[in-house]
DNA sequence: AGTCTTTTGTGAACTGATGCACAAGGTGTC
DNA sequence: GACACCTTGTGCATCAGTTCACAAAAGACT
């Protein structure tokens, strides 16, 4: 059924673990997939995969499964894979440079076309083949090269004055570092990965377990 | 009246960021901070902050709000932050170094203690202030330097053995930059960061948008 | 053809999280 | 002390997501 209407969010997140584990079949070769073996592939369970696979309005077979070849275009189609999208990384650090050197980025349509850094030294060099330019050219970076992505690996005291300058270029989709919130109009995206708040939330559980143990 | 029951995993998640928020009042000096405030600077909304801070058994005053720094205490209490949770990076590629060298690890006490990679030339060999080890030995350095949390930023395929590694030596926290499923058992705890997904999942919004937009 | 086996697709119950809205409780002022 | 004002704490409705469980459909085998 699904008429491909809004899919929700939950399954969206899950979509690229399943294009993942269809890498486990080799393209070309006719073979069927279960939502067994998928969810296996993915790390979720099976009711999970199927409804999720409903949601893009995609038919497997009945006492079969699914065809693999048939389901990584259904997918890709729907992650809109085959759009190649910029990034520029603002903040060439030590995790700025190990992002824009990253291969899994380019690998998979998110080339890194250039970066910024507020280093005088750093500026006007070329690292792992992205140039590094000054922040002030941010708006010009994007506009040349067509960026669709901001990739934000600065401090946190300039990550806010860096997605400023992201969105003012026309940037809609953001990727932040950064520990702190970042406020921008309700139509840019902003995916924050806290580095340190993941560790935390580990520590959590830790702490918890140990004073458990004491009990 | 929450009697320190189990606090919800959307609380918990969030609570690093009211802690991150609370910076922005000076230790030492007496503030009250409403919930309204505290929302802003985290990025939620009052609500939320209320209810997840009466999950703590916290009690600010009514027409007034929290003691910024009784809160941060409790806070800081439930969170286990007193504590210190010595880190191995597992995996010294682009990634591994940066998170090795990430201050914002060690200032929140996670120290990074030890590293190991497979590559000869880095074994050995002290990165900034890390020694690098082989993998074999991962089982001795969790034992010997006390380690908590491992994090996995090898390259996919050596992943599931780094996992397998060091739940072997009785880690049961694991944060994995790896593309890849982890498959341990129920009490080891895995956070799973995986940066290309992320991006694809912004992906998937900018097509969208794209097609809207042609529509 | 009929029966058996397999696996999908989905209705329905359930779980957890969110957000509203307001009474309860506290402060300050007159 | 009474009144006005403010902000918390929380009951309740709502929503999104998950999981169960099973009928429906497809292939295989006799």
């Amino acid at each position: 059924m699904a008429p491909l209407g809004r899919i929700p969010e939950a399954t969206v997140a899950r979509l690229p673990l399943y294009l993942r584990g269809l890498d486990a079949f080799p393209v070309g070769v006719t073979a069927t997939v279960s939502s067994d073996e998928l969810a296996d592939l993915a790390g979720v369970n099976a009711a999970k995969v199927r409804k999720d696979l409903s949601h893009l309005g995609t038919y497997g077979t009945r006492g079969v499964g699914y065809d693999a070849t048939f389901l990584r275009f259904q997918i890709s189609q729907a992650l809109g894979v085959a759009n190649v999208w910029p990034v520029v990384v603002c903040g060439m650090g030590n995790l700025g440079r190990a992002l824009a050197n990253h291969t899994g980025f380019t690998d998979r349509g998110f080339p890194v076309v250039a970066a910024t850094d507020s280093d005088p030294n750093k500026i006007g060099t070329i690292v792992d083949g992205v140039p590094v330019h000054a922040p002030g050219e941010l708006g010009d970076i994007v506009r040349r090269l067509d960026v669709a992505i901001g990739v934000i690996s600065t401090p946190a005291e300039a990550a806010q004055g860096t997605a400023d300058a992201l969105v003012a270029a026309g940037v809609t989709s953001i990727m932040s570092f950064a520990p702190t919130v970042l406020s921008a109009p309700d139509e840019v995206e902003i995916r924050s990965v806290d580095l340190a708040t993941e560790l935390q939330i580990l520590g959590f559980h830790l702490h918890r377990n140990r004073i458990a143990g004491d009990a």
